[in-house]
DNA sequence: CATCAAACTGGAAACGTTTACCTAGATCGC
DNA sequence: GCGATCTAGGTAAACGTTTCCAGTTTGATG
């Protein structure tokens, strides 16, 4: 492959010369500008990225560790960041973390050994100090659907909290009194956290959610299903569940369907996300939007300005909001 | 940051005992190789990627060619990339290239920049003999989902117009003589294929299909469901409608229910790709199968190999399959 | 005790750029 | 015609590694 060297030969000139010509520097004359052009082409010249990283110390990529590419919900999230970073003309590296530890820890050092200039993270595995370390070596990471207070200026979260006592409140609000929750398995704060806004929501207005009417599954569709089984045959005569999420609300619908409820005449149900798939479900879901292209499209700004030396604003939280469609019912009214 | 020669000062050694530490080579004491792990530890030290991939004339990196994150049919292409990147300890590089042709040749020249060890690229855009320079001048590159003749070896791809063919069978099998087909109105040849086998399946059972049975539309659910309105004001009496994709078919299904007609009782739908959606739609999609995910492991596996000097095999032909599920009805049988 | 190989270690060149600094010529005002 | 001022262009150092080659130990052997 043809270095800058060879340019510099064919065209008779300095590789300084043709530095400038790449790097549409000034200095140059209109004649050797064409000349060094010209030569480029002929030669097939592509400059080194990385022996340009390396002496300008900081090359134009922006990292992004995160888990699943295959889940919709996470695949938005790289679309948002992408989107940023084409726009920047940044190059984009992705590293998977899956949801281990370690792994999250070796996808972040391997960005780092890459000398990204911003980094967008999504780590549930690793603790908070470990993340503020992180944060504290490195001024251009920004963690994505995660609140550490002490560095609170570097994440955009969702008030996860505050979507379930909306969906609690707005259920309660048709007159539903026999609520249902279906949870995810994983020991992970989002779930909790949508499970406590919903028991405060319900608390609040004097009909606190019974444990027993909380069922817990693996977060996707055939977990609904399993959850919403074990739900039925309790025998709770529930009239809404709430669900921790749009995939685990498409196994509810369907194994409530299966079992001959109607959805939403019998149950209504509310899922959480709002990903493409609730538009796609019969009836179409009713669901709290998470924001996360708008909030991964932040996020990425957000790194790309702090590697530039700008500063941030502080608040970066967002909050769910509600998203009317056809799978809850008014049970008065 | 700390760079090589700061951990070899600390070390009281020299540079290159370091690299070898780092590289785990030979010919260094244990005493020597405890004592450089501490302090870069201690300083908290990482090697710089660009530098070690200037000099090795190398990096461990696979660049990704391709369009829309956020569509799953992508989404899954890229995750099976992924995968085998993480499999080879191999940084991925995610370049998007919209579908024009000004981009993908960008997001190709912007990895070659990059010096990418092995290259998967998804294009649509760009001519057949475009892509055959770029395949000869950069002997890791391979191409996924396009089938160019002259550099087939280097090609992983989907009989398109097998697939067409497979559903008209199928369904003409099932004793239905009235066929319709949704397909997409961009004029790119996977389309094009598709229709082209079902109307050759259907022609040589004697039933060809009408062109007013025919509706173009955009490749997702909106785009089905237009066409879907469309064809039912021509009022054909189509008891099976074959779909360019599953996005489109979720809108046909949409449409039909709306107006009143059953799926499959009244009309059978069949679509195309079997993305994550088809089991989510009720009732539950029958479709053709795209394997992209094995596909696209086998691209990133193909690129892998060439880069490293390694021979591939010369066929990479994949077929759709049936996947039965509850959108198709027998008429007699 | 001299010799030799093996094991370890360091010096320095090389990778392909960018850029600070310098030089030579051209232009200009007087 | 002369110094001052510009301008285009070149020289060379630097970026952080790897790796070849040439030492220098060390321990065993004759």
């Amino acid at each position: 492959m043809a270095t800058i060297k060879d340019v510099a030969a064919a065209a008779g000139v300095s590789v300084a010369t043709v530095s400038r010509v790449i790097n549409n520097g000034p200095k140059v004359s209109d004649k050797n500008r064409a000349k060094v052009k010209q030569v480029m082409v002929d030669l097939g010249y592509r400059p080194n990225a990385n022996a340009r990283a390396l002496v300008t110390q900081s090359s134009p990529t922006l990292g992004l560790v995160f888990s699943e590419l295959t889940d919709p919900f996470f695949a938005t999230l790289a679309g948002g960041v992408e989107k940023i970073a084409r726009e920047h003309h940044r190059q984009l590296l992705i590293s998977n973390g899956l949801v281990s530890a370690d792994t999250e820890r070796q996808a972040i050092e391997t960005l780092l050994e890459q000398r990204c200039e911003a980094l967008v993270v999504h780590s549930k595995a690793l603790s908070d100090d470990e993340l503020i370390a992180y944060a504290e070596a490195n001024p251009a990471m920004v963690l994505i659907n995660r609140h550490i207070p002490q560095i609170a200026h570097r994440c955009v979260w969702l008030d996860n909290r505050a979507g379930g006592e909306a969906a609690g409140r707005y259920l309660m609000s048709l007159g539903h009194q026999k609520i249902a929750c279906v949870s995810s398995r994983y020991h992970i704060e989002d779930p909790q956290l949508r499970l406590e806004g919903l028991q405060q929501a319900l608390a609040e207005a004097g009909q606190p959610l019974a444990d027993i009417a909380i069922e817990h599954g693996d977060p996707n569709q055939t977990g609904g299903e399993v959850a919403t089984q074990n739900l039925l045959s309790k025998n709770l005569g529930a009239t809404a569940i709430v669900v921790y999420n749009d995939a685990m609300a498409s196994g509810v619908i369907s194994v409530l369907t299966d079992n001959g409820y109607r959805v939403p005449e019998d149950v209504s149900v509310i899922g959480f996300d709002d990903v493409l798939l609730s538009r796609y479900l019969r009836p179409k879901l009713t669901t709290m939007r998470y924001p996360i292209e708008m909030m991964a499209m932040e996020a990425a700004e957000m790194a790309l300005s702090l590697s530039s030396g700008k500063s941030v604003s502080d608040c970066h939280k967002y909050v769910p909001t509600l998203v009317k469609r056809d799978s809850v019912l008014a049970l008065r009214g």
